[in-house]
DNA sequence: CATTAATGTCAATAATGCTGACATATTTTA
DNA sequence: TAAAATATGTCAGCATTATTGACATTAATG
């Protein structure tokens, strides 16, 4: 498929590998940048806005669930999960299967905080999407998912893009 | 150059970028987990890792250098930099040319860390690279770069990678 | 009924960031 | 040369986010 593939890899010099450390770096920073300005405006950390995306993205995701994706400790997520409760941006419902747990919904607040972190963010996103070519989004996600730790792997969804 | 390239991009979904926000959350989890446990055993932080790895990177690099480089403020640079010499990991030489300035050095300790923490660091993107494939991580850098912010990349090496 | 599981909470500690204020030495400029 | 600007360092206070450990409540499960 691409006469690179095999041999060149071999030749990876350390230099090559630290550009794409420093990459990630100061990509990771740009990443955060515009959604972390909205967030000053509320008072909220990037730990509110984890919290946020991951309930927006998985509904009625109970608290272990979402511990379990964000890999931090329950009384680390407990404070921010707390101040978004009584800021009526999430909904904590009594499960009914098993009403031990509790599930997480956003509000109407939250959903509407939620737009408007991710869409600052995804306009990030696509911009770069766009301005690379969607040959090499398919090599930033192919490498991407080769960094994830292996037990972080099921959180990911694969995602086609015609492959 | 590519099919895809002018039209596909119009028909970025939502759903698509969300993955893509996604997997820079995880894969830079993943990218810091490795020297995050080496960093623990010194009672160092991340914070420890970038001045370590940019002084690295710019020997004899002042002070102002790293901080525009890092984008925090002096105090907090300051906090670690101390640390950082106290501990003789990194050597603050007078200017020659300028003596307000400080040149920072990483003493034969603090490349010995270096190398330690960029080892375990290269290795996960190297093997993330050759998982993906040479082609692959063309477009990996060509999205991260994009996601930069503008402010930012003269900070950013360009490589040619046999473009 | 005893154990386990899911959640919540309190307290203490640490790393990393911030702002503001101030000091010192040195260079530049008017 | 005197005044202003620059580079650095430091102190104090505060905020966010993470940790560990301990303990309580409620509900499910053996």
């Amino acid at each position: 498929m691409d006469r690179n593939q095999t041999n060149e890899m071999l030749f990876l010099t350390d230099e090559q590998l630290l550009q794409g450390i420093e990459l990630m770096f100061f990509a990771y920073k740009g990443f955060t940048s515009d959604p972390d300005r909205i967030l000053e405006e509320y008072g909220y950390g990037r730990a509110h806005h984890r919290a946020i995306h991951f309930i927006n993205r998985s509904d009625a995701i109970t608290v272990n669930g979402l511990l379990t994706i964000l890999g931090v400790t329950k009384q680390s997520l407990n404070r921010v999960l707390r101040q978004l409760i009584d800021d009526d941006m999430v909904e904590s419902r009594v499960g009914v299967a098993d009403k031990r747990q509790r599930h997480l919904h956003l509000t109407d607040a939250g959903q509407e905080l939620e737009k408007k972190l991710s869409s600052v963010q995804r306009e990030r996103v696509r911009e770069a999407y766009k301005a690379a070519g969607s040959n090499a989004v398919q090599g930033f996600r192919k490498v991407l998912e080769n960094m994830v730790d292996a037990d972080m792997k099921p959180h990911i969804e694969q995602l086609g893009m015609e492959r």
